[in-house]
DNA sequence: AAGAATTTGACATTATTTTAACAGTCTTAT
DNA sequence: ATAAGACTGTTAAAATAATGTCAAATTCTT
């Protein structure tokens, strides 16, 4: 299939818009222009129908986009029509909130094993799933169609455990270590760089100081 | 004091900046080009010498950077030579795995307080820190120098505790609840948006998938 | 049923961001 | 000390991205 590559930046833009029309679609609404979107999104009506004509014209002129059609449209551009089996590896706090953050699976991404090295969590449960030991992950990740796998290990161990767990044929990784992978092409990654983002938040807090 | 305004997308990247600079001092690395960064960081030379232009000629002719002054100085840009203390709203799971995580405090990001709606949860200890009943917000946000408002609450609560939030005096919040705040100039919000960031992930993952 | 009002999708324009090129400065080797 | 080589800072060009505009399609009003 051979889809015009789309910029990352409207990619970003998309759950942003998933998640207005999910909330006008809850309140009822049947139907909202470019315009009105873009008054509750403060984004510019243009950039709303440039974005979404990249994937076809979802919209009526004179009438403007049913709100559930394209709500259900995007969500399929996201994705979110098919499961994804996740595995998460680094059963620390941050790995079991994302375990237990049930707003995922309501989307599709269904936790399915949580991984450790530490031998003392074996067995635990976690919202009623077992950590295991990380021999077990090449087999679980096989047998359970797994997709996307979740590190939430130190930085020191990502590269090593992503590079595993690409021989095993995860597709994407979703990564909470503070490094960048280096990953084949064809294997997608996600950075959730925390820190960065605090110093961001940083930056921008000292800025407006001196502005003043 | 009148800087040039400096695009986020510059921001953005400081951070990575900064990890890359820090590991280099820790190998005892003294001068970079911007030539030999662009290898690692992949990323264009010219990029990271416009970069760091809009904020001083950190480099020399002939030489290139010192890596140690350079990591100082963009951790200056950043503000991490200056200490924040910051609260954390919400004592759930997340919560919880940020107040543990310590690479935060390395940086300058003190956690002082901790509060949630729940009264079971008053009283109990996270890293020392004792959980707080929201109706001393207030009154600690003033009393230690609170700048940074973490907000880990479901997205139902999350827009009427910021705004009781800034009206303490907090000057940033870090955003992790699924929504947009709608803030005062001044204030500065970074979003964390967890399911967007999966989201991404699972564009991606299809976009391959079907390309092949 | 006809004209006015909406509103999209496409395209043109403008703005921003990234990359390239190079003059000029500093370092290093002899 | 000097010349060759190594780099930056800066300006220019190219590539992307965002915004504005408008014809054409549709709906709404009367």
């Amino acid at each position: 299939m051979l889809e015009k590559d789309i910029s990352q930046a409207v990619i970003s833009r998309l759950p942003r818009y998933f998640r207005y029309l999910g909330e006008l679609k809850d309140e009822g609404t049947e139907r909202v222009s470019s315009q009105e979107l873009s008054d509750i999104m403060q984004v510019t009506a243009s950039q709303i129908r440039q974005d979404l004509n990249n994937f076809g014209g979802f919209g009526q002129q004179g009438y403007g986009y049913n709100v559930e059609f394209l709500y259900e449209e995007i969500g399929k551009i996201l994705g979110l029509d098919q499961k994804h089996n996740l595995i998460i590896i680094g059963a620390g706090n941050l790995g079991q909130a994302l375990v237990n953050y049930v707003d995922f699976e309501r989307r599709g991404f269904l936790f399915k094993g949580v991984f450790d090295v530490n031998p003392a969590l074996y067995g635990k449960k976690i919202r009623g799933i077992e950590v295991q030991c990380m021999d077990h992950m090449g087999q679980f990740v096989r047998e359970n169609n797994i997709d996307i796998a979740v590190l939430t290990v130190p930085k020191t161990e990502a590269a090593e455990i992503a590079e595993r767990l690409i021989s095993y044929g995860i597709k994407g990784i979703w990564n909470f270590a503070h490094v960048d992978l280096k990953v084949p092409e064809g294997i997608q990654v996600e950075n959730v760089h925390l820190s960065d983002s605090l110093m961001k938040l940083s930056y921008n807090i000292n800025r407006f100081q001196k502005e003043k």
